[in-house]
DNA sequence: TATAAAAGTTAGACTAGTCTAACAAATATT
DNA sequence: AATATTTGTTAGACTAGTCTAACTTTTATA
């Protein structure tokens, strides 16, 4: 069983290398700038980890996750997400105050709690974010998220985030229906103004491309799940 | 802000002191026997509370919360308790499941999430075990809380827990349609054989006393709430 | 009431996690 | 290639929380 220090390191080397996907190593200061500590800190912290075959680590060098460590950093981002999903949808905390709390939630032990928790949640596959939420198994879809400014024209898709959490922004997202979840058309981009039209709920609207570059979604024809 | 371990021993002492009532003071030993701890190091841990207001201490004598304490110790069997009831309701916890899993969940620190818990919730007053939960304010309602043995015949009341755990008794419970929650009206008491006549949703049973003591019920009539 | 038993305390040691300050290695830059 | 800069490491110190072993005070009892 690991400390909640030891999940925090775990997850920390997740994030800097397996999650968004374009490195595979972190480096030491690297780390403790996501941590939030000093370099002499982590480097303790890497040796230990090393010795318990939870990371690749070596002298002088980059750090990464063994397959062992992998595991359970995936399985503490699941959790994490699971609860912001819950925060979010059972308990109506708004997309920019679930993280905090789930950042406490995450390191609860208990499989079958978490396991309870996500058919409770009926096996979501996004977060309030739009992040993937690993599986069970540790399995992570990856979906073809992208922004709605991407969308191509005739798609039908589901709004899984926002990238802008201001009132303003939430407000005129309000007016045009547009909530989490929620199922849009596209169905026409002006080439003159550049404005996108979208049908939600059978009500039509015309956006900018500077508000739909904001709405994050996954594509229902595109990249099948 | 307090320490899991801080709150631990707040906990710890009001459940020694004010819980049960029946007396006002707990010693080094006693607590360290309910934190499954050694008397020396819940002794460091007593001056560091008096330090801090929320106990009163001296050298050689008993401890009890101050007031600030007790507020601290009655948001945390607030928190236990609200959390005991959401594993039950919601995530189909067994009764005696959910104390271990609440233990971990009842140090999560935020205001507004556990608020939220209790609406989502129902604004609960008892638990799966039958117990008080603290309202937002720190006021515990006491029930009249008794054994479905000691209710008086024609009272209607309600199930708020058991005493015996075992399968057997859960189920004999089970088959007379007993379970959390449910509304139980006491028709008769047979002087012959100390049988207990009950009605549960319109279907009548003949109960044991031993059974009837393993029971835990509100009354509906007696002292209202 | 003297003494044995129980309860409580103190001192010193250990672990986990953090820090600062000084040092070493690797990398980048002239 | 020499040197400056960045990156990483080590040593030593500190805090919180725990322990054991030895000691002291209180309480119970013979």
């Amino acid at each position: 069983m690991l400390s909640f220090t030891e999940e925090n390191y775990l997850k920390a080397l997740f994030q800097l290398t397996l999650e968004d996907g374009y490195k595979k190593e972190a480096g030491t200061n690297e780390m403790a700038l996501q941590l939030g500590l000093k370099p002499a800190t982590v480097n303790d912290m890497l040796k230990k980890l090393k010795e318990k075959k939870l990371i690749h680590y070596e002298r002088y060098g980059k750090s990464s996750l063994t397959k062992e460590g992998k595991k359970i950093a995936v399985d503490i981002v699941r959790k994490h997400r699971l609860w912001e999903t819950f925060l979010f949808e059972k308990l109506g905390f708004s997309w920019d105050e679930v993280h905090e709390v789930a950042e406490q939630l995450e390191h609860i032990q208990s499989k079958k709690l978490i396991d309870k928790l996500d058919q409770y949640l009926n096996y979501p596959a996004i977060d309030p974010h739009g992040d993937s939420i690993p599986n069970a198994k540790g399995e992570i879809i990856t979906l073809s998220k992208k922004t709605l400014l991407e969308e191509e024209v005739g798609h039908q898709c589901k709004v899984v985030g926002v990238k802008d959490n201001s009132t303003t922004f939430l407000k005129y997202a309000d007016r045009i229906g547009l909530s989490l979840n929620q199922s849009i058309k596209v169905k026409a981009k002006q080439e003159y103004d550049d404005l996108i039209e979208i049908e939600v709920n059978g009500k039509r609207s015309s956006i900018s491309p500077k508000f739909a570059e904001n709405i994050i979604i996954v594509c229902n024809d595109c990249g099948k799940r």
